[in-house]
RNA sequence: GGCCGGGUGGUAGAGUGGCUAUACAGAGGAUUGCAAAUCCUUGGACGUCGGUUCGAUUCCGGCCCCGGCCUCCA
């Protein structure tokens, strides 16, 4: 069997994974900060990581998968405040409306959600240790910040030098800190501000700054140093540089050993994102597209590589399942046959840093062959291996006819059948041939086979 | 300006120092009342200029172009 590589932002190569413990994996995934809709580009991440911990399962590791939700900051209290809603129900009905999006992706439940708020003695305990050490520091305007210059090894994540991003940065005028690239971890609180978003510490009232949430939950859920940590490409500064700064001056131990980061989702070669407004999100999508055509899209590209979110590139996503779902259509895939090449070379492909176009191909190739063979086994295997990618879990019938808008019933389309197949059986073609072109004209397409006829949704 | 990543056939997208990616689209054939689906065969590519090499799309360097981070962002 293959080894497991996997790339790691912080030495920039692919590395064959180490884990901690033998046979075990603790991952800490960047989740969404609950105040909109997900949109395509956190469906990539929670897609990319959910597959990648069915593969470490299937290939038997015991994994301990967390992924954290953000669900007070900033534009939560302005989006509250906005909406006239409170904190509690705008971030719960988010927090719904992702897991809903997430069981339409396939995409499994992490096995913690760590919620901010749910964590604040962590938090806190974290920041006095910080500022008990002497690298953090309470500032004339009640805010608590990170002393970035006592942490030596600032952005040897990121590859930054401190010089250069003292050269590249805004103009950030804030009188309270020392250095400009001190972080906050503690917000005071102010006036204007909902009861809700206040919390009261040794330090004062206020609330904790991004940065900390992640150290502080992840070092519970995981211990002060776990395998892998991932996240969207924009985490990796100053979001993660930031962890590690934190986590490391409070524990002491070596925070994390593999970095993992997703390559953007872009429009028109632009990176999708709410400040730019130009997103799209899960919902909307699988509005128009059955949710595995979506999830076909965000894995037909490796996960590192920018993905261009486009009508077409969805299209070809949907020409792609359509090939494997279409190998299942006439044939009640078996148990999967085991010990194949085509497993291995499957497993090989995702070992080598999740490479999953390359277990596409796999998976076209043994599409084929069960369009060849007609072998229930091998059916299986596509099954199992496709589910392996969160794919396949719907029948084909249930896929070819899943697409919305068509304007005809299934029964009325039943109906223009059977009259299809009376003018066939009377020889009567110009009839028949009437029948499938006003189907066609509705987006019915019709396969006559041995069995009889069957029908699609175009 | 600093630091990263990338430029592959009509499109999407892997990969490799010399040997078929894969999918859709195209061409030819088989099959079909006609189609579709399926199967077989097939054309088509590695931004640019140099270097290393017996040989580079693959390694090195310059250049051009694109994207990202340096501010909240998956």
């Amino acid at each position: 069997m293959s080894e497991l590589q996997i790339y790691n932002t912080e030495s920039r190569r692919k590395e064959t994974f180490k884990p901690i413990q033998p046979g075990k994996v603790g991952l800490y995934v960047c989740g969404v900060t609950v105040y909109d809709y997900c949109h395509v580009g956190h469906a990539r991440v929670m897609v990319v990581f959910d597959t990648f911990v069915r593969h470490l399962r299937a290939q038997g590791y015991d994994v301990k998968y967390v992924r954290n939700i953000t669900d007070i900051d900033d534009k939560i209290i302005n989006r509250a405040l906005e909406r006239g809603e409170s904190i509690n129900a705008l971030t719960a009905r988010f927090i719904d409306a992702m897991h809903e999006d997430e069981r339409a992706l396939n995409v499994l439940p992490p096995d913690e959600e760590p919620r901010a708020t749910e964590y604040m003695q962590d938090i806190l305990q974290m920041i006095e240790t910080l500022l008990g050490k002497g690298c953090a520091y309470r500032a004339d305007n009640g805010d608590v910040y990170f002393s970035v210059r006592d942490f030596p090894d600032y952005g040897r994540l990121s590859h930054k030098k401190l010089e250069d991003l003292e050269a590249g940065a805004r103009i950030d005028v804030n009188a309270a800190k020392k250095d400009p690239l001190d972080f906050v971890l503690w917000k005071a609180a102010k006036p204007e501000e909902p009861e809700e978003a206040k919390w009261s510490a040794p330090f004062g009232l206020g609330r904790p700054g991004w940065h900390i949430e992640c150290s502080a939950m992840s070092t519970r859920c995981l211990g002060p140093h776990f395998d892998i940590h991932g996240g969207g490409m924009d985490l990796q500064f100053p979001h993660h540089e930031n962890e590690i700064a934190q986590s490391e001056c409070a524990t002491g131990e070596h925070f994390v050993n593999y970095w993992m980061h997703v390559g953007f989702v872009r429009i028109n070669d632009e990176k999708m994102s709410k400040s730019l407004g130009n997103f799209f999100t899960i919902r909307d999508v699988i509005k128009a597209y059955h949710p595995e055509v979506l999830r076909t899209f965000l894995l037909s590209a490796h996960y590192r590589s920018p993905v261009n979110y486009s009508e077409d590139n969805l299209e070809k996503a949907k020409a792609e399942l359509q090939r494997l779902y279409g190998a299942l259509e006439n044939i009640m895939p078996g148990e999967a046959v085991a010990d194949t090449d085509y497993e291995r070379r499957f497993d090989a492909a995702l070992n080598d840093d999740l490479n999953t176009p390359q277990a596409f191909a796999v998976l076209f190739e043994l599409a084929r062959d069960v369009n060849k063979s007609q072998e229930p086994a091998l059916a299986g295997l596509l099954v199992k291996l496709g589910q392996r990618l969160g794919i396949l879990y719907d029948t084909p019938e249930a896929f070819f006819r899943s697409d919305a808008g068509a304007d005809l019933s299934e029964e009325e389309i039943e109906r223009l059948i059977e009259a299809r197949n009376q003018a066939r059986k009377d020889r009567d073609f110009a009839r028949a041939d009437q029948i499938r072109d006003e189907l066609k004209a509705a987006g019915i397409e019709l396969l006559d086979g041995p069995e009889g006829t069957r029908w699609r949704r175009v």
